[in-house]
DNA sequence: AATGAATGAGAGTTCATTCAT
DNA sequence: GATGAATGAACTCTCATTCAT
């Protein structure tokens, strides 16, 4: 046991930095001008040893998105909100979002998995279920207990809750995307989430 | 003059020739895999030719990005409406910018450009100029006439025209762009316009 | 003393192990192409355990071909007559000796061993006394035997013995080294023996 | 056509020069062994050209065992004969084909060729049928041209050439393949020659 | 203007071997 | 004695680019 456990944390813990570096160089260089030799380096060990952890590139490219899916689905869960009043709680939530998703580490990420997503359906996949679709899952089934408690009124929640991100998300995520803006401060944020709140309660307030 | 004219005419078609083939092996293979000697092949020309024409892989891409934004522009468009019923206009704009924003083509150069605009900013700002903000600029118009006749009540046209282009498209995009769906039928891109139309009408209506 | 024997034993027993892998390794992939992680995978062990039966793969090789040598010396006993009548004896010899020689085991062994013998002339040195060397003189012996009772007239029973191995073998080795053919059945064995027994009794009967 | 031809040639005497080196390369080292760069090296190009004339390393190989294997079906020419008297014809012929398949040179081929016919059957197979096969061809032609002529009693010629180069050539073929013994001298030659013809004769002389 | 042979740097990958545990 | 992680050199092959013709 004990014999089993030492190495057993230590090499967990040497793949662990080998997928630290690699998604560094993955994330500054994309998958394709990324190399083997330029990880290794920056490892600070031989191209050998990368194989031994990782069959090929392709194998240690797969083994980053699944970490970043794992840490994308746990970044999700601060969306989580059980605030009372409806306006508070979408605007908290709102801000979250776009802080969360509109960091330049998280645009990193999703262009470089974009990019590949042709090349690699799975990883686009994986990535799009891990991310958007639970984020929207998120806010949908926070939508749906308020619109329970009536203070909406919400036919389909989870579309509701598209749109709502739609509304919040769409101007600066395609700018950001394209990289024609920065990081957008809190300032900038909130000049998309206000008015996203204030329109998205219109257009669902229960008293239509 | 003639004499001049005629291999001008020769060389700017060839250029457009070389355009179209390098644009299908970009779109293909992505920048990084797409090969010189690929492109020259398919040409049916010799690669020394292909630096005839553009100085260096680089340029060659910067060109055809160059091109594409010209189409983008263009095709935005068909986006424009004079549609005296705001809700009949809304909803042809949203199947017309869905329909095209969403299609393969477009998917495919958006994942292309995308993930090169993180190497260089230049070529996903161009697009951006061309492509998002250019449609929401179109559609801002529209907005604005229509809040003149006073068939809407909109402070912020612009940013009203991303909203409604957010709340049409934020699902499917995401998705597209993770390859995790296929180009969508006339049916899903309606299932996804006529409830952000309703929305956006109930959100913006004149007399709330 | 006891102590000593019993891990000896263990010891030469899992060196055998290793050998019995490691030649089918080499059999079937080559010496250069057989690689080291190749056999102690096959053989559940570490690539460290190898290193310490065998000094490197060279001695590993070394080893697998002293083995080798030591079972085509012992196969070549088979060749051993008292068989009175020469034309039994012969046509008996020549089918025991291709039925050896062109099986697919010793062919292979063979390609092998052949292909080495130029890096490594001691290799095939080896392999030809304990092997060609030892089966014609297995013949020769038995040929002198039956000169010195008037059964034949030879003056040279190693040659004669060389000769009459290849009157059987000629066509069909030459095939076989190439991979031209698959191993010969008994019948296709008995359409070279028996017209080169014909052919050998004819020309070395004493009454000529 | 004439700036069709030069180029030709000019292409055709290099991809002979590249094949020159890469046979030496492949002799020297055997196939595994032999790397690209080294024979790039060698030839004093750079490894990028190499791959401009052959596809991949198994592909050159491939184009040296075509070349090798024309070689030998002109070298088997050698071995036709319009002789009269058969003892004689016998005698040149022996020593001619020993002389060329013992050689340094065939050996090489023949070591290297019978090591890859494992991997690839079709390349031991193209040279079996272009040296031993057609070897064994003219000779089965010669005897039954002779046989025709009363001068010898053969029923099946091939069969007979086959014996007859077996009783040449199996001993020192085999000690050749071993790298046990270097290259036969003339005297050498004869002493296997000359008792070859002498047993041949007695075995399928006219009036047994 | 068009060609295509030549280049050389660098890619991903494998492997025999070593050594600390 | 057994392990398996680490190494670094060597491998095959690709590619953007140049240049003489």
């Amino acid at each position: 046991m004990i014999q089993d456990l030492k190495p057993r944390l230590d090499r967990d813990a040497r793949r662990e930095a080998i997928l630290d570096v690699a998604r560094d160089v993955f994330l500054e260089e994309g998958y394709a001008n990324a190399s083997m030799s330029t990880i290794a380096a920056r490892l600070g060990g031989s191209k050998g040893t990368l194989y031994n952890y990782f069959k090929n590139k392709e194998d240690l490219f797969a083994a980053y998105v699944t970490r970043h899916c794992m840490w994308q689905r746990e970044a999700m869960f601060a969306l989580f909100s059980e605030e009372k009043d409806v306006r508070t709680a979408l605007t908290k939530l709102g801000r979250t979002y776009l802080s969360i998703v509109l960091s330049d580490f998280s645009l990193l990420n999703f262009r470089l998995i974009v990019a590949e997503a042709q090349r690699t359906p799975a990883v686009g996949k994986a990535f799009y279920e891990a991310g958007p679709e639970r984020g929207s899952q998120m806010l949908g089934a926070y939508l749906e207990r308020a619109n329970a408690r009536g203070l909406l009124k919400i036919d389909d929640p989870l579309r509701a809750a598209h749109q709502f991100i739609g509304l919040c998300q769409n101007r600066l995520m395609k700018a950001r995307l394209c990289n024609a803006v920065g990081e957008p401060t809190a300032e900038e944020i909130d000049r998309e989430v206000l008015p996203a709140v204030e329109a998205f309660l219109t257009a669902f307030a229960p008293g239509r």
